[in-house]
DNA sequence: TTGAAAGCGCTAACAA
DNA sequence: TTGTTAGCGCTTTCAA
């Protein structure tokens, strides 16, 4: 490997100072228009670039944002990641990503650790699910941070997303429309009890409505479409609220797949707003959060608490109800619940 | 602002020397215990963090790798940068994702600039769109770098997804149903002309089937719709490939609009077997392309060029056509298109 | 308009 | 085991 070139190797090529390639680099005033093309003419020779550590040590500000988060590639994350980066980069910063796999401690400090030994300008915090919480726990305070989530909580400026209303809403219009009960099938929680199952257990208490125990789905699409196999064969089951579309999607498909039509015989509700949740036949009743601004948020906060004002704002956004065609009353002949009637269907 | 605490500054509150509290920080040998937790104790105190700019400067190991590509949230790009991000992460590198908006001169500047003003350690171009191609043009020779693209190109190490065999195969099967030709919806390509739209052209020349116009959708599922809507009143009409599943799921979806059934009346073959493509009624047939695993070639590849071997390696993944319930025979009543007279197989 | 000199905050080499 | 002395590659005074 060659050596590459530093600043002394041009300006000896070039017969100037350092100082004064220095000052052609950072295109300033002062230097003769002769000397600037010869010290062009070595750098290009040389091809030359400056070294970005040497001019972060300068005084000059780290021009980095981490995100840390305990998944990239899911909807959500995806979009809000998208929005950070672009308001990011509009702002002159770049953005890294470190992923949390798991919340023990050993795991969370190592992807800590590796996102502290860069020059930080900033971290964003994506606290979905219990690897972001745990991350955020243990990230040192002296840092200019702000969180994205799901749930209230002090402690550190955040963006909010309004879960547990905008589920309320959605269970409320499933009560409304005549199901004695909603049935939830929550994603992964960010902890003990997340937004979007607090707003639904919420609702179905305010109207006095049977409380179903909560059914667990993992990420994968598929874990929805096993569960949707067990709902069809559950009389009581007349409407299911789900944690995410893409849960809802392996849902329906389950629920096809046994013969059940939706939403004759049982509605069914996202939350996201997928692109492809409208594609889907019958389209998707969901909940839409605009993920993307939530990322553009969450850059505009940090931005301010990196200028060093004493920022105690949370931003909150409201996530609404879209209704489409995956919702209806519940079909005349539909057994009203009782807690378990099951009859085995098929 | 409080002008944040430096290494001098522990050392003082400490009672040692400069170096000792170096030691301490990258926890070598040969500090007595007594001074060790003097220092410590002054790290906690001062919530002193050392400088990850000057420690890049004078250990001269960058520990960023930068991806560059022309979109981060959709599916293919969000999984290889998750394969990135993890193999980078366990070797101990952060990940730096950056957009580049558009493929014209500014932005591809603006965001290269951004990207290089860090202290790299390599960079991974995704190169699927115009932009990744841009970015790649105008990348300096100097820094480690690798490709990651659906068409082989020389000149930069490459990971190579080899999509035109793949949908050759694809259009091929399609071909071997029984339908006369197969039209084509392509996604924004990455040049003139990419590999899907490619092995779709060749298989249909290869069996001397007609060559359709190719039809453009953008990234957008609801764009596939549209030309669902179109290709439903074109009886010529039997097959379509499309360059996506989130598009294919879209013209499914307009295809059903227009009372077309998949795969009765048309079938449909998508390209990255998405997550959801299986959950769609019907499972769609598609190409698997394990993105993911993509991902991670890439950083094996960069790390060896990192590590200054002369790398002009290509390493080459094959997709696999993988097969459900979106393609059939074509009907025996719908009409055969010209140069062909095949008799439709049931 | 230019160059000499003085650091930025840290680690590495060397003595003690 | 510890401290002194030199830088890393660049920008920033400050004089000339």
């Amino acid at each position: 490997m060659v050596k590459r070139p530093v600043i002394k190797d041009v300006a000896r090529k070039a017969g100037v100072s350092v100082p004064t390639v220095s000052r052609v680099l950072r295109d300033a005033q002062y230097v003769s228009d002769e000397k600037r093309a010869r010290v062009l003419e070595a750098i290009d020779d040389l091809g030359f670039r400056p070294s970005a550590a040497a001019r972060a040590l300068v005084s000059r500000e780290p021009k980095l944002i981490a995100v840390i988060a305990g998944n990239t590639s899911r909807y959500g994350y995806a979009e809000t990641i998208r929005g950070i980066e672009e308001s990011a980069r509009a702002a002159g910063y770049i953005v890294s990503i470190t992923v949390v796999e798991a919340s023990d401690d050993q795991t969370v400090d190592r992807a800590i650790k590796l996102v502290l030994d860069q020059p930080l300008a900033g971290v964003i915090v994506l606290k979905f699910d219990p690897p972001g919480v745990a991350a955020l726990r243990r990230l040192p305070p002296s840092i200019p941070m702000v969180a994205v989530s799901g749930v209230r909580e002090n402690g550190v400026p955040q963006v909010l997303m309004d879960e547990a209303d905008a589920a309320a809403e959605a269970v409320l219009y499933l009560l409304g429309l005549g199901h004695n009960t909603v049935h939830h099938v929550r994603v992964p929680p960010s902890r003990k009890e997340d937004g979007r199952t607090a707003g639904w257990r919420r609702a179905l208490r305010q109207r006095g409505a049977t409380v179903p125990s909560v059914i667990d789905a993992t990420w994968d699409p598929a874990s929805g479409r096993d569960i949707g196999h067990q709902l069809a064969s559950d009389s009581s089951v007349t409407a299911v609220f789900c944690g995410n579309d893409e849960i809802a999607i392996g849902v329906m498909r389950g629920l096809a797949d046994r013969g059940k039509t939706v939403p004759r015989d049982i509605s069914v509700v996202g939350f996201d707003d997928h692109p492809l949740a409208q594609m889907w036949i019958p389209a998707l009743t969901t909940v839409n959060q605009n993920f993307h601004k939530l990322g553009e948020q969450a850059y505009e906060l940090l931005d301010a608490v990196m200028s060093g004002e004493q920022v105690h704002r949370h931003i909150t956004q409201r996530p609404t109800l879209v209704i489409r065609d995956s919702t209806a009353p519940p079909r005349p002949g539909s057994k009203p619940t009782s807690p378990k009637p099951t009859t085995p269907a098929t």
